[in-house]
Formats: structure tokens, sequence, C-alpha cells
DNA sequence: GTGTCAGATTAGATATTATCTAAATAAGGA
DNA sequence: TCCTTATTTAGATAATATCTAATCTGACAC
């Protein structure tokens, strides 16, 4: 991952880089899984340049709002953090919340009619389940 | 909807029927919309019976787990509950965070070899983009 | 290179959402 | 009616996210 790659990133989407918003472009870019806010805030305090709270939840809803980086909702857990590079799917764990990448495959987009006066931007697939962690030992009735 | 219909959907689950209990599947079942669980606690606690927020979100939790209540979860806001009778999909407003129900249709589930050990058990499909009402005066570049 | 300034960062307070605790209560079967 | 166990409660606490207002800096024009 060259050096620019992350810069390019950024400055394709007319976002300013600062030295707190590349390292937590370039975390994201690093990573296979999903971390959370809180996880990505920590992450980047281990080295330098550090980064406040506040900036790190900034940078991460620009990047989110630039389309660079998606944010997964889990009910009653912190929300989890992806780059949007590849399409792909999501596999969310019952009991431990983790956050998996599935393979893409086109889903079909909403009726005209169903849709009525909304204006649809993306369809978004999640899948349920117990991850394989949380399958072993685990008995199907 | 006759009295004994939401004590009936309670019972077949092995849930006890308390007052508290009831009044939170009532509301949910008598509601259009996906109330938050604050706003649950609230409109119970406009009648009788009383609950206290602990009872709320824990019978919520409860509902969710025997089948009849399902949460959305909603990235920076509060998590949405609906009850889980007719199928459907949901819409989630990119501005205002409110949850739509949209016609359901069917989704092929993903391969078994994607699946790997996972434990599946649903597939979810969230549709997002402007609701009507944030749609107003929205102008598309 | 220097000046400029809109945008970015900061620490810490605050807001929002959700869960825990431990004692008191009540549902529903025997 | 009695018993057992699930449920409820108020309030404290935890977990997650945002705000504030002072300060700083990236990147552009020159």
């Amino acid at each position: 991952m060259g050096v620019d790659t992350v810069r390019r990133s950024l400055e394709s989407s007319g976002l300013r880089c600062t030295p707190q918003r590349y390292a937590v472009m370039a975390f994201l870019m690093e990573q296979t899984g999903h971390p959370t806010a809180a996880e990505i805030f920590e992450a980047v305090n281990r080295a330098d340049p550090r980064s406040s709270r506040a900036t790190t939840y900034n940078n991460l809803r620009d990047l989110v709002k630039a389309g660079l980086v998606r944010e997964v909702a889990v009910e009653g857990r912190a929300g989890r953090f992806d780059v949007t590079g590849m399409k792909h799917h999501h596999f969310i764990c019952d009991r431990c919340g983790k956050v998996e990448d599935m393979e893409w495959y086109d889903v079909p987009r909403p009726a005209a009619r169903t849709l009525g006066k909304r204006i649809f931007r993306e369809c978004e697939l999640i899948f349920r389940g117990l991850c394989t962690k949380c399958t072993r030992g685990h008995v199907s009735h």
C-alpha cells in the first residue's frame, strides 16, 4: 500500500489530508476486520500522530460522508467501520456482534412503485447467524 | 385487536404475561412506525401500568429473543423496534434516521461455500436514501 | 518561502443510549 | 392458598457519541 494511496483517496474526495485523518484511513485500509470507533481511536493513538476522540469521530463521519468508509450499525453495540473499496455484504454474529465480509452478489433494487417519492441510494444485505468462532460447541436442536 | 391476541403471542413464546410486558407488546402491535426504546418507554408510561426503563429494555430484549419483535440498528442513533408479524424489508432515511417498512421480496441466501462454518439464520435487506419527508426541497445534482 | 483563512484539532464536558444492582414484587402452577 | 421463580424497580453506572470554544494547520495564492 503506497503512502500516496491514502492521500489520493482523501484528496480525490475533497478531504484535506491531515495526519489524523490519514491515520484513520490508513488503519482502516490495512484492516481486514471491522473495528469500532473506540478501536480505531486506540490504534491511532498507539502510534503517532495522536488524535483526540472527537477528531476520530469527526474523521470517521467525514470519511463515511465522502463514501470512502462505511459504518455498520449493530444492535446494542458500537458501530463498526470498513472501507468501501470492494463491494461486499456483511455477516453479523448474533452472539458476539462480530462483523465479517461476505462475497458480494447483486440484489434486485425495489420497484419504483414501492419506492414512491423516496430517493433511493443503495441496498444493503445483512446476513445473520453465528460466526465460525461462536459456532464451536454450538449444538443445533 | 382482541385483548388476548397479545397475551397469546406472549404465552405461545413461553413468556409470562406481565402488565408491563403486555403494554410494550400491545403498543408495538398497534404501531405502524418503528419507535425507539425511549419512545416505547414514554408511551407505556403515559398510561397505566407504568414501567421502569430497565423493564422496558428487558422486555424488548425478551421479545426480540422470542422472535416476536425485531430491532433495527441505525448508525449513531437509538435502535428501533417493530413486530415481526408480516415479512418486510426496511428503508432507512440517510437524513433523519426514520425507518419505514418496504414490501417484502425474496432474497437469495448465500451459497454454502460462502457461508463456510457459519450458521445462517436470516437475511436482512435494508434500503437507504431519503424518505418522502426529507425528499421535499431536495434537489438532485 | 510567506501570508492567509477555512477547515481541522484538542481536552474535557456533556448528551445519548443501554445495562447493572440488589431488594421488593407478582405470575402462574401445584 | 402457597411456592417458586421470573419480573419489576429506582437509581447508579457503563458504553457510545457529540459538543464547545480556543487553538492550530494544510494547502493555496502570491
